[in-house]
DNA sequence: ACATTTCTACGAATTCCTTCGTATAGTCAT
DNA sequence: ATGACTATACGAAGGAATTCGTAGAAATGT
């Protein structure tokens, strides 16, 4: 019954220092914030994210170096794939043209995308 | 300093209904929402929302008419865009690229995401 | 007129999120 | 060993979200 909760907004910014830097002690995760918190509200919030599964921490030093417990990737789609259901009628298509409109997206990354479509036409014509 | 906030869960599947059906009262939303929550509570959200902004209310008959505030797609759009920057660093086009692949689309969907591209393609061919 | 139903308003309980202060213990240099 | 520093743990405060009960006004039915 892992009832999958989503990150909250505080547990998405500390997973995201997490990603990019990869395991991390608290010191190093709380200044890579920039100051924005006192340093044991970090801690705190890792304590509980470490509670809820969101991180998993080494403790075998004094100093625990806590690393995300899901890929970045994986935490990504959980989240579309939350935001389709909520907003969305579960269509993903549909999220996928306001994100199209909402935001312009760069050459390289517009052209990325139609190659994962050409993918997709490839993998259905070759399926009759 | 209308420092927007994006609808809770609560609110969302509020929004759900009133997009769906219309303007409706606080009883025709509890009750396409299926008794699921009191009445009271489907209320007391409406309350709480038009206090927000996030819907208008009728009060010129004893029993209020709710409608959105905001449109479907603009709301899309602001939760679209508030994904991209919490968890995609900012950049739709990630997002997307996670969106196809955490949910099937049908080929019509398909169809419309390829065309919206090929708009887009359009544009940038004219304007040189 | 009186009882029933149907509203809105409001208060209150619960839970979660976020924040930080304080307590306590380990480490390290002098 | 004493003091300065750094670490974790814990408690607690404040706010937001969610839930629903109860009170009282307005409408409706008999």
């Amino acid at each position: 019954m892992t009832a999958r909760r989503r990150p909250t907004d505080a547990e998405l910014a500390i997973l995201r220092v997490l990603w990019a830097q990869g395991p991390s002690t608290v010191r190093e995760v709380a200044e890579e914030m920039g100051r924005a918190n006192a340093y044991t509200t970090v801690l705190k919030l890792l304590q509980i994210m470490a509670g809820k599964g969101l991180v998993r921490r080494d403790e075998s030093a004094r100093t625990h170096v806590y690393r995300a417990a899901r890929s970045e990737r994986a935490t990504q789609r959980q989240l579309v794939r939350d935001l389709a259901d909520r907003a969305f009628g579960g269509s993903a298509a549909r999220l996928v043209l306001q994100a199209l409109a909402a935001k312009k997206a760069s050459p390289e990354e517009l052209a990325e995308i139609r190659e994962w479509l050409a993918e997709q036409e490839g993998k259905r014509e070759g399926a009759r």
